[in-house]
DNA sequence: CACTTTGGTTACCGTCGGGAAGTAGGCACC
DNA sequence: GGTGCCTACTTCCCGACGGTAACCAAAGTG
């Protein structure tokens, strides 16, 4: 935070550092990502998108983001179900945000792969 | 990522995918910014900075970034023992890309929180 | 009447994380 | 010299979280 040149208001602090420890969840970037990709989906869609993420945390993450505002969900009343999902702006936004997440981790993939390397050859001894 | 504009490769996307998987962690982000935040810090000061987390927790996953090479872990041999941590360039660059997901988490709190509330009270009914 | 499709929910179960207690080992105090 | 004390862990126990797989609804199709 401080690290960003923001004001160290405690309240404001702990706020962001629960509202962070909801949304640096694994799945939810994940999904982020492909709805910032894609755009609007399905839910099977986003399902075979997100490479590993069983339906069950699928429903779960989903509804969670709905309800932080990330995400609308659009049902369409017809047989078989069709559900859409679509990021709302402030969805888009925290995208955005976490685009240079993406740049850093793709840029530094080799160099996290050496240091791994190195750490497991050292512990090995 | 192509939200970032940058080249598709699967393999490459795989592994990204799945390094955001380890690297988005509640507490590996909190932890991170308390480093990136005050510099070089001793184990209990990183706990009493982090609110909430446990000592196991604390211990296990700062090994894991160490072994990510996010960060430097220092041990001086003195009773009682002395252990600093601090930031690599690598994890500067991950607290730097991080940044703008701090600060977009401090502007959207109020929204998020209204947009939490109104979907509790349309579940309720 | 059985079968398919889609977006779930539920039961079961293994693993992960929290809380609390234990550990090492040299030093200060009584 | 025995009793604490300090820090950075580790270990044990248990509850909660996440994966797997099965089931469900409701209309259309053969």
């Amino acid at each position: 935070m401080s690290s960003c040149q923001t004001v160290a208001d405690p309240r404001v602090q702990a706020l962001v550092n629960d509202l962070i420890g909801r949304v640096a969840d694994k799945w939810t970037m994940l999904i982020l990502d492909v709805l910032a990709e894609q755009g609007t989906l399905r839910f099977t869609q986003i399902g075979t998108a997100v490479p590993g993420i069983s339906q069950k945390m699928l429903t779960q993450t989903l509804r969670q983001m709905e309800r932080d505002g990330l995400i609308t969900r659009t049902i369409f009343p017809v047989v078989p179900p069709r559900v859409e999902y679509a990021l709302t702006d402030l969805g888009l936004g925290l995208g955005a945000a976490f685009c240079g997440v993406w740049l850093w981790a793709e840029a530094n993939l080799q160099r996290i792969d050496v240091a791994r390397t190195a750490f497991d050859a050292r512990a090995a001894v």
